[in-house]
RNA sequence: GGCCCGUUGGUCAAGCGGUUAAGACACGGCCCUUUCACGGCUGUAACAUGGGUUCGAUUCCCGUACGGGUCACCA
């Protein structure tokens, strides 16, 4: 058959050689060792953890080596697609940090390989699947839906491997007379790939995360370009990948199986393999297994879940990257204020086995990554936050910007902050309390009886005063202690317990309880400061009142 | 079902033929402390399993079990 001939007969708009594409797209000049990669995420709904963790992989990979880091939108199924979805993933993405040196931006492109939206390249990857045809190394076949699903019935009755190959690839030798009479029905067909491997090859290959994987050759002849001329996912990577010279691939390990089938393209197009690093995946605990989270199923996974409960571009970062390089924890404990940038990622440290979610350790890291901010970089996140998600909250927090700062900035600062904030979701209930609309008494006394309690806070009433330091403020304290039959020194009261109504630590937090409405609070001289003395006598006034 | 990948404490994980099998989170205890925290110290807890190879296996090989993934004109 002339190849040439069949190849102007599919596709007779097609001019251009894949020599005008490689012109059109020159090698990237980059220093040695400088890595390219991309995230290529399809546009079908909103980002998950498993998107933003293969994501950060690519962009420290890239960053960390002087190279290129660039977005480019899988687009190529028409039906999955959902409107609106690239500006999510590319929101999405910069409210996690996540910057792109090229690639798809909102209203088109930046940079020199685009477009960077693959169903705006149809020119170039007809051009490639034309030369495969002259060179005989593609085929179209004109199978309906129903003939595929009716042959691989019949191999499923037959117990044989479903596909498309061998016997199987009924259109593989069609003469071109047959070819000719279908395309005059206007019959659509699609391009499928000329395999000549075998299943009985086997082959090492290497891939930069997982080591030494075992291979076998693909003998299917996949379809590279869909009937509609829009090319399948394999296709699309290859003369992608290699036009926009990635020269390291992450994605998750799910490809793994096609990976031959890849290495195949490649070959047949002239293209010089890049890396491959599979990822393994972050894991859901689902009714005692581990699973792999799922857009579909897991949407408390979505990326702007972290965002909605409050937690720092940069707290997500920092957990992705302790699940991504096992040496980043340590690191982060010997360097705790130094940028991430200085943390060298490598594919090394990468774990090959899916990672469970953790949500505690989240929490731990976000505790930590916010208790070394400083009190305006605090109220900045929390009142960013609750203007989208609390805005009367925010209004309160706007109205005294001096009030908030220093609450925050009880504890903070030193080389022993407090860790009280994991979120700013959780701020609101931090810190109510020094607002009266929000002040509730959510607590009790314990087992203390009525009587001590009132003694005490009417000893502590009677003292009082604003103006005191810390250390007049306490002594006044241990006073009331000693005169209502709590000991004023904790050695004495551990000693002996049961000589004492209690020890100056209750006082304290009967002070506390009447005041915050809480057992739990920032240091209570500092709330008490804030506070003024109007409020914090009312407060136990009232606290007596109830007793 | 075929093929591929994986399996170290509750979780995340070091390890790469000889170790008392690190560390972090969570949990318990103690100390510090005016409270709440922070911090310090400390404790409980692990190499899925059966065969090999070896003087010696968590580390290497094979099988088994379990988990995951994949077998589309989806990515």
């Amino acid at each position: 058959m002339d190849n040439n001939y069949l190849a102007d007969l599919l596709y007779p708009n097609i001019t251009t050689l894949p020599a005008d594409m490689e012109a059109r797209y020159p090698k990237r000049q980059l220093p040695e060792g400088a890595k390219v990669t991309r995230f290529a995420p399809s546009p079908t709904g909103f980002l998950h953890l498993g998107n933003l963790y293969g994501a950060f992989t690519d962009e420290r990979l890239a960053h960390t080596s002087g190279g290129v880091f660039y977005l480019r939108i899988e687009d190529t199924d028409a039906k999955r697609t959902v409107p609106g979805g690239v500006e999510l993933i590319i929101k999405t993405l910069a409210k996690f940090g996540l910057e792109f040196d090229e690639g798809a931006v909102i209203d088109g492109d930046k940079g020199a390989y685009g477009p960077y939206r693959q169903s705006e390249r149809a020119e170039i990857y007809q051009t490639y699947a034309k030369q495969l045809i002259r060179e005989g190394k593609a085929y179209p076949c004109f199978c309906t839906e129903e003939e595929v699903e009716a042959i691989r019935e019949k191999q499923e009755a037959l117990k044989l491997t479903p596909g498309y190959y061998g016997e199987f690839a009924v259109w593989r030798d069609a003469p071109i007379e047959k070819i000719e009479a279908k395309l005059k029905e206007g019959a659509p067909f699609v391009l499928r790939f000329r395999s000549e491997g075998s299943v009985e090859n086997h082959f090492k290959f290497k891939d930069e995360i997982k080591g030494d994987i075992n291979v076998t050759e693909n003998d299917i002849d996949h379809v590279i370009l869909k009937s509609d001329g829009i090319p399948t996912y394999h296709f699309a990577h290859a003369v992608d990948d290699h036009l926009m010279g990635t020269t390291h691939v992450v994605r998750d390990e799910s490809w793994l199986s096609t990976l031959p089938f890849h290495i195949q393209l490649f070959k047949a197009l002239g293209f010089k393999l890049p890396k491959y690093c599979h990822t393994a995946q972050v894991m859901k605990l689902d009714n005692g297994n581990k699973r792999k989270i799922s857009k579909r199923k897991d949407p408390e996974f979505a990326a702007t879940f972290y965002h909605e409960q409050g937690y720092p571009a940069a707290v997500t970062r920092e957990y992705l990257i302790t699940l991504l390089n096992s040496n980043f924890e340590e690191w982060r404990l010997a360097n705790p204020t130094a940028p991430l940038d200085d943390f060298k990622f490598t594919t090394k440290k990468m774990a090959v086995s899916g990672s469970l979610f953790d949500m505690d350790k989240l929490n731990d890291i976000s505790k930590n990554v916010i208790s070394r901010m400083t009190a305006d970089e605090v109220y900045d996140g929390v009142l960013a936050w609750t203007k989208d998600f609390d805005p009367n909250f925010a209004e309160k927090l706007a109205a005294d910007p001096g009030k908030a700062k220093a609450v925050f900035a009880i504890g903070r600062g030193g080389k022993k902050p407090r860790k009280d904030i994991a979120r700013w979701g959780e701020v609101k209930a931090y810190m109510s309390f020094f607002y009266d609309e929000y002040f509730t008494v959510e607590g009790s006394f314990g087992d203390f009886v009525a009587d001590d309690v009132r003694a005490a806070l009417n000893g502590f009433l009677e003292t009082f005063d604003i103006a005191d330091d810390s250390g007049v403020w306490f002594d006044k304290i241990k006073a009331v202690a000693n005169k209502t039959g709590f000991a004023s020194d904790m050695k004495a009261y551990k000693a002996d317990p049961a000589a004492f109504k209690g020890s100056v630590a209750d006082i304290s937090s009967f002070i506390r309880l009447a005041v915050t409405g809480r057992v739990n609070s920032p240091d209570l001289y500092s709330v008490m400061q804030i506070l003024g003395a109007d409020t914090v006598i009312a407060r136990v006034k009232a606290a007596i009142e109830t007793l």
